[in-house]
DNA sequence: CTTTAATCGAGACGGTACGTCCTGTCTTATA
DNA sequence: TATAAGACAGGACGTACCGTCTCGATTAAAG
């Protein structure tokens, strides 16, 4: 039990501020979402948020982590469809998608959030199908790209996503990681 | 042959324009590249570029238009792997995913460019299999956001694109094409 | 009659933000007034001001400069006494006294503030003494370090001026000035 | 001898910080200085500081009367010029003008810093003249005021100060006290 | 050959977000 | 109670970018 000096953090800070980071860019995107806004819906300084998150970036893939969850664990046969689809089902959410394009786009210039997106995102996913079935890890980031990827863009296009294509790439996925690709 | 009254514009402009907006978001992603920047590198005022573009992202959208080009026409058999497999090129194109992510990442927060690139990217490509294969054009639209999806997500979280990946994912989308999903 | 290319500055913005400047420091210092403030004030962007002034204190010596005017034309015999005592007199006009003493404060640790002051506030009223009445430019500067010093001093230890102290500091300066020290 | 409850204040931590703002302000200004800066080369946390000491001005203002000093007694005949000699010397050290500067700038705008001013630093000069001389509490004030605010506005505008300058303005306050005005 | 009308270059402008800095207050554990 | 360490609120700073604007100068067709 570790007792660092100085005056301790505010125990209920971070998730105040993630949970107005997610209200917030859920609702205005992720470039329409100020940090001063962040900070004044969460009752916060602006200092506050910089002392806890390096950037933007950092603290909007810090919440989209929290509101993402985990992947169910395996519960017998037939897990895997129910892994991808859960997934599928976590980017229909309006929250999670707004969050993801977001950051995604500050990946392309910032290698940093490249990297923490492939870390702290897609790796948790993979862990679990290539622990649970077996699965090459390359084809289980392929999947990944695949269900995320066409999501996105699908929402990103429509402005909603339709469960129709839910299904549907869940299947597609199932099927490259069913090894019949 | 109409002539409106006044000096008519200088005919190159649009050209360097969209050049120059093609290599600077290539080189420096979308956020990275100032209008201001784009002007001086076209050797053009800002002016001559707003009076010719709405926006930033409609005068990216048009750079993005002209650098894409045209689906190849139908040659006989197999244009369909043709078709699809084209437009994976494409995307792998540095330039041409650069340019589409920024695109996307407005896309998300303004109907208005989401309106657009419907229009002028997917429906040309929907318009060419709906044509001479008489595929629906809801399977055209979810085959189209497939592979761009696919693609630009492997692309923000890898930084590149993989060859191995682009066939795959061509491979996918023709399957689904072919109504067998 | 040179025309430079591109927009014309608004004419009357510089007077504006003077104008807003000299009120604002008047009413609440110079650490205490805000560009962000004085922007407001004078009805225009912050960038407006920036474009047109490198730092606040270039702005409030250039107010200054407007607000304290220019020594009396020497009208026949006496003028010595008129001059010093002109000086005098606007050091004691609240406005002139609040922007002095926030650049006296910036000048300690900014030798180009210094250079400023000295250039812009002391020289004009030692060419006019050296012009008139061949006065020495040292013995000016020191008439008018002890002018302005001690009212300033005056001022800011008593948070007003006491016009006996006015007529008083003027007497010794003449004094200095006639050559009987 | 009274002991208080609770741990007592160590002793030498008054000094260090006193002789850190002395060192600190005389090289980067009042401005220039953080009261983070002065704990750290004081080897001290900042609440200490804060403990001891109101404001950055009054810790300041306590450094300055520390390193000013007193006034001289007076030894027989000519002390008169001995102690306004002694206070125009004062204001010659760069610690001193340095500190007093800044002081004067937030004198401006609070009064509480102007009445400390007076009573910590123009009082004793005042009560030693009035005491051994018994010239009255206004002329010395005058006197005062002349001294000091003549060199610091000489300081300011020269960024040092001129010896001469100081001989002629003790020459001018002696005269002022000696009734000559 | 003058008028008319639109273009172009250059740069000012309003508005807004950024991330940093500093003061003074606070909250812990430890002495 | 003092101290070290550091979190926190609040607010100013100066910079950057977008999209609009206002000029003078240019360029072609129309009168």
């Amino acid at each position: 039990m570790e007792h660092r000096p100085g005056r301790p953090r505010r125990p209920d800070v971070d998730a105040a501020v993630r949970a107005a980071t997610v209200r917030l860019v859920a609702q205005r995107g992720y470039d329409g979402t100020t940090l001063d806004h962040i900070a004044r819906e969460a009752g916060v300084a602006k200092t506050t948020v910089y002392r806890r998150w390096d950037s933007k970036a950092d603290l909007v893939l810090d919440a989209l982590v929290d509101v993402l969850g985990e992947p169910p664990l395996p519960t017998g046969g037939g897990e895997l469809r129910e892994t991808v689809g859960w997934l599928a089902a976590r980017i229909g959410d309006p929250a999670v998608h707004q969050l993801l394009v977001g950051l995604v786009g500050e990946a392309v210039a910032d290698p940093a959030v490249r990297a923490a997106l492939r870390q702290r995102i897609r790796q948790p996913f993979e862990d679990r199908l290539v622990a649970a079935w077996g699965a090459g890890a390359a084809d289980v980031d392929l999947a990944f790209d695949v269900v995320v990827g066409s999501l996105l863009h699908h929402a990103a296009l429509a402005g909603s996503i339709d469960t129709r294509v839910v299904d549907t790439v869940t299947e597609v996925a199932v099927r490259l990681l069913s090894g019949e690709a």
